[in-house]
DNA sequence: CATGAATGAGGCTTCATTCAT
DNA sequence: AATGAATGAAGCCTCATTCAT
């Protein structure tokens, strides 16, 4: 698999990295970091101003309301999201390939911006507004490009055709979520330095789309060695 | 498989279905449906008295607080939860028949039960107590059970050895997870009578353990037959 | 005229007068003293409570917002204000003695309860809630009934028929209110006992019943006598 | 009556009518737009600059404050109008002539330009600033001029003498005040042609006239014919 | 002159919790 | 046990005004 695929990142995630000078980008970092620490009912828009460092008026300025700072973090990160994935969908490689790339995006994001990942999984899809007809709809997209890559590769005999590949998607997707989450819990500890970490995260990408492949009673690595 | 398996419920529902004289009880019934329907930050104290048909006084006799009512579903509901999980576990049969007992236990709490489940699912996770050593331990609970089945079935040759129990659990549980959030956010709309919603569910129970054990790679039950 | 008809007074104002006990009351009467004195925009919800002696998180226990305060000032004692009209306007007597009496009505209510009077004049009629359906037929309700007095009174050839009985009445009420405005404000200053204001007020009354009934060219009750 | 006192108007109407290139003029027509529409207190420093197609902060170039913007507004306008009202007071003709001529000059005022006037009668005068000095006594100047009217009239035996000159002053313009505010508010709704408008508003002019000097119980014109 | 980003005092409102009855 | 009146901390938001550019 290339090792390209692996690294494939959110798109804005270089600059995102970098102090902003712009007013709104701080803002929508700020929020980020203190939704992450205390979530979103437990975070004060003062809490967000002082992060950014601004006085808590000009929040207003950029955002109608609370709500809005936290959709305006979902809409902006999570599109990025969703091309990253439908570019991994859309490359070249095995279904193998292409879903150990998406797995390794996911593990990846969080281990390179844990904030934005906890907001995204544990924030945003509480929000009230999850159950909005828009954010379904954000969040379906997920679902379509999974479920689009398991119908192509049920064409192409690549995956059993026996299994409703709207539940292979949702299980694949809950099996990574939950990972994702244990990490962001910390019920999952791991440590090391920079490359111990990125071996760890690439070999629980990989882990998980073995078992989603093959199975738990699927021949191990070893015996197909 | 027994059948008795499959429909393996949460101890105290029968009563739970009863309507109760006890006020404690009502509060707890009528919390949850509250919670189920406006969140638990969106839902009042006085909401969750109106439901029951009490005064919102009252609920300072049974609980100390709102959030103590969230923690008391939660530790009432889920120690039996738990308690039927660990009875499956113990159970004799092969792991394929355990699993999809479990699963089956889950999706049909949800069917009999959706708003118990729904507030278990959406709102008791999403706790801010969740974080907290007790909950923690309480969902870890969960965690050990499933990984304790899946280790023993290792070292009893029915499952691949080379994959680590905890991401197996981790991958399983999640699944299991996503499949019933996409069931309580009705992404997934099902219809039919009782019985055809109970084969449905048991179907996507084992659906969900075919994929898990098998692989989306896997040879297919058709062919395997 | 009949004494007595001039003194008809707000149907409530009796009790008003005591000290209530009951906290909803205080709030009204509160509102009252502190609108008048500060103007609706002027006034905070807790100078209200602080005047009230009450927490004022309980404001919100009797009233919706601040807004309801002033419109449920408006409802109740705009509601007595137009039964004693009618009342008047049904009476046995002259069209003058009736025009009179409620003149005297509306003086009096200023004389007596200058607070709850100029509320009325300057704070509701100014309220945006005055522009509303209901305020412009409650106000509506007081130009009816003086319109219909005047209309019975064309019918019985006691007032002239060759004027739109829609616009002397205008003419009417608005000179009165214009009286009572300058009195609130303070443009007309008066002074001496309570016997000397009583007097004054009649007068005012009866000078402004004179000139509408008699015009400014009309033969001089002088000339008459 | 000479036609030409019935069209007396505000001195700098024919300029407000134009587009304004000056900043400064600009933000006092845009205010009075927005004053009419939602009223002071509901109207935003922001709503006003946009109307008037600048950046607000350029409002605190040419006023100190909001309220500067309204007392300007009446300065303005308010002295203009007195000028126009002193005029008709010194010009020659009967009480009623001028009498006529003013209440025409108020009546056309807002039929030319009912956002002026909407301003005028429901905003300025309701500003807590109505109770200053200054502007109490720029109203006054107002009662003033009618005062010397009637005052000049009784002397000469136009007028009735036994009528305290003051509240005579004070019913003839709470009378037209009344009259314009129901036209305001639409409480009287009048239609049809340019021609038919201002034929409307003169009767009323008259009618007013009518009452105030003949009164309700006056030989009609008919009958004085 | 002109802009609009930035400030922050001020007010309204919510709602968990207490307590007298 | 039961009620709901009463409390007040806490937070969201508005908007007039300032100021750097």
């Amino acid at each position: 698999m290339p090792r390209s695929q692996l690294t494939v990142e959110l798109p804005a995630e270089e600059e995102v990295a970098l102090p902003r000078s712009d007013k709104r980008g701080r803002i929508l970092d700020a929020a980020v970091a203190v939704f992450a620490t205390h979530g979103y009912h437990g975070s004060r828009v003062s809490d967000i101003a002082r992060e950014a460092g601004i006085a808590y008026g000009l929040v207003y300025h950029y955002f109608r309301n609370k709500e809005e700072i936290l959709s305006t973090i979902f809409e902006e990160r999570w599109s990025g999201f969703l091309e990253a994935v439908e570019a991994i969908r859309k490359s070249p490689g095995t279904v193998e390939d292409r879903l150990v790339s998406m797995s390794a995006l996911m593990l990846n994001a969080y281990r390179l911006r844990p904030e934005w990942v906890k907001v995204l999984v544990l924030e945003i899809q509480r929000s009230s507004r999850f159950a909005e007809p828009g954010q379904i709809r954000a969040v379906g997209r997920l679902f379509e490009s999974v479920e689009e890559l398991l119908r192509e590769a049920q064409a192409q005999g690549e995956l059993r055709g026996d299994v409703d590949p709207r539940v292979a998607c949702t299980v694949f997707i809950g099996a990574l979520e939950l990972v994702i989450t244990s990490l962001v819990l910390g019920v999952t500890r791991i440590g090391g330095d920079e490359e111990a970490q990125r071996a760890y995260y690439l070999n629980v990408a990989k882990t998980v789309v073995e078992i989603f492949l093959k199975g738990m009673q699927g021949r191990s690595a070893r015996d197909r060695g």
